[in-house]
DNA sequence: CATGAATGAGATTTCATTCAT
DNA sequence: AATGAATGAAATCTCATTCAT
């Protein structure tokens, strides 16, 4: 599954100064984006000639694509070390959402590179959210085995949570710092657990919405 | 430089050939993308020369907020349109679902015309999340204080909620022909009504995951 | 002697307009500099429709050599009015100096008019500075006739008189803020009427030179 | 907006394209004004690609700059040649406005340049002539210690006389093939060095201005 | 491997001028 | 007389890509 057409660089000198403009890259399409972001700005950043660019890559947009398949490699190998041990289905949605958050916090740039690489390659940006997914619904199907989890359709479940998790992850880790994480992880696993609909019983005015419990940054 | 450089038309014509530009852009954009789209493409559609383009809009980014912009007010309005005259409010949820479905349905170029804004002009493109998560918030609010509502943060919950339709309508509109939309908005607002846990006593492997009613498209 | 081709308006309102025009172009040439004044810079500050202007004149270049035109003749009447009734050559001098540094505090765009015109039509930047050679030859020729003044060749010594006065005006007026023009003004007639050679005997350090006894800004 | 975006080249090829380049403006801009003169222009009178323009300078108007800074050099370093050796100060006035007679009527087309960088770079405008003055003065304020020359702020003396030579260098040089340029300077020393009042006694009609005694073209 | 000069197609943008109203 | 919409030629500038060293 290598998706991009040059060969690995023979020798280690060659494997650092294509690591460099991997790096350079992220840094770079996350601030200006894919457009806007030249081989230029890639190369200055990575300390390296122009032309050198060509050497390990055929062109910016095979770049791009290897950029975002090592952020989904990544945060799936992070999401894996949150949860790694856990059975109860909820708290291993609680530590997935975490740990996301926390990721997100530190590659405050990912969400603008993944979401370029819809633009410019929609494959990838497919097998993006589908390299989540895939194993997000047969961990779901397997809870609902076991009996933990609701029977609906796996896939959906696993779309819906993902939605649910880059949208506040858009709303409070990148756009606001307003707000306690921990509340609105709370909140989230809430809803996720129960669902919106009031308690049974419910009707009179109820306490206001519960505020987080400090745990975690 | 200066965002208010290009006054109104001031003759009936000038309206008209304005107006064609938006239109044109419209289809430009959500065809080519908005960085592929050049303004040549944008006057040939709208059958104008192309420095008729700087009559009305000083770059492309103007048009493309405008466009941005216009999007948010019809499909806004489609939504209160859809909702119009409900109170129980799941059945708010479900019908602003299917009514975002459909309009992603006939616009699926429009999508990718919101989300290339965030590379643009990031201050029209969280503009157009929060001129809907603003009022859903308040009617989240409202309908907890009336019971109907489990007491979590509202914002926090229109974003979710917002994060569930946008993933979903991505996986299913726009990617997936494969599967009945009914089905996913069953699940949807399923998942929306009782959370993901398993229902008292679920523990015996239940029936498979409920299929649609045919109910719409 | 009219150096363009439009006719002067018919009625009133127009002969009002076309001054407007003139006004303003002065202050946009003066600002901008020619090339970059667009037609539409000169008739929003005049406050007219872009259209109006090739009412009155056949193209930019015509309307900077009207402004030329017309910058060069209230001067020279300035200059008439400063020296009028005088008939000894160095009081005429050094009121001619005078009221030109005055009359370029009080248009300090006039230089950069003038000399836009070079590059634009050059008949015209000649026939600015010829203007004002002219009758000032015509004035030392009567003067050398009379014995007032050493016998050079007018015209030579009409433009080595301008060209003191241009620099000066140029570094004080323009540039400087730092100095009085009065002590230019006197050093400047001190330079004219002696020479820049020492007076006689005049070996040893002699005093500093002569400050300006206050007179007139 | 970043003055020094474009490095010096680091190859000997690189200082050979630059170097073409900068020749190249010289002629286009003398022939054709500033901006009259197209980026196009000057690379084709380079012989090189457009682009490559923009490999060396950031904009038309950094060329500009660098042509009228090194004009200036030359100058300087021609004008410095002209008087080297040279203690009498009057024989250093005669000998510098003879050179920058020579100097102008060799590169007439530079004049312009020199004039059209007001309008485009006026800092390099008044470098140009500030780094004549300010040599020029402290030459004469030495010249004054030492007794040759009256006392007169040196800076405006200065002025004074670069006024004289620039607009006889107008008239002259540039408009004027009429006369004969040895006359001029003949006159425009006889002014430098005892002014223009008439020598004492000198009330009765003497001689026609002195014509001049052919030495140089 | 690495370099960086050179390219030229293509995009954006400006603006003098025309013209129908 | 006045308007302002429309035009399209021409300019500037960018940049992915090639290539000789």
């Amino acid at each position: 599954m290598n998706h991009n057409s040059t060969p690995r660089p023979a020798t280690a000198r060659g494997q650092r100064t294509r690591q460099r403009l991997v790096e350079a890259a992220e840094a770079v399409f996350g601030r200006k984006g894919f457009e806007r972001a030249s081989i230029s700005d890639i190369t200055q950043q990575a300390g390296v000639a122009l032309g050198t660019f060509y050497v390990y890559f055929p062109d910016k947009q095979a770049l791009l694509v290897e950029v975002v398949d090592g952020l989904g490699a990544r945060l799936r190998a992070e999401l894996a070390r949150a949860i790694a041990g856990r059975t109860d289905r909820l708290e291993v949605e609680r530590e997935g959402f975490r740990a996301f958050f926390a990721f997100t916090a530190r590659h405050r740039l990912l969400y603008r590179v993944v979401r370029q690489s819809e633009f410019v390659d929609e494959a990838c940006f497919r097998r993006y959210y589908r390299s989540f997914a895939a194993p997000y619904a047969r961990a779901l199907a397997a809870a609902q085995r076991s009996g933990q989890v609701r029977r609906l359709d796996p896939e959906v479940l696993a779309y819906a949570l993902m939605g649910i998790t880059d949208f506040l992850g858009m709303r409070y880790v990148l756009w606001g710092r307003k707000r306690d994480m921990a509340a609105v992880l709370d909140a989230a696993v809430e809803l996720v657990r129960h669902g919106m609909a009031a308690p049974a019983g419910g009707g009179r005015p109820g306490p206001a919405p519960r505020r987080a419990r400090r745990r975690t940054a």
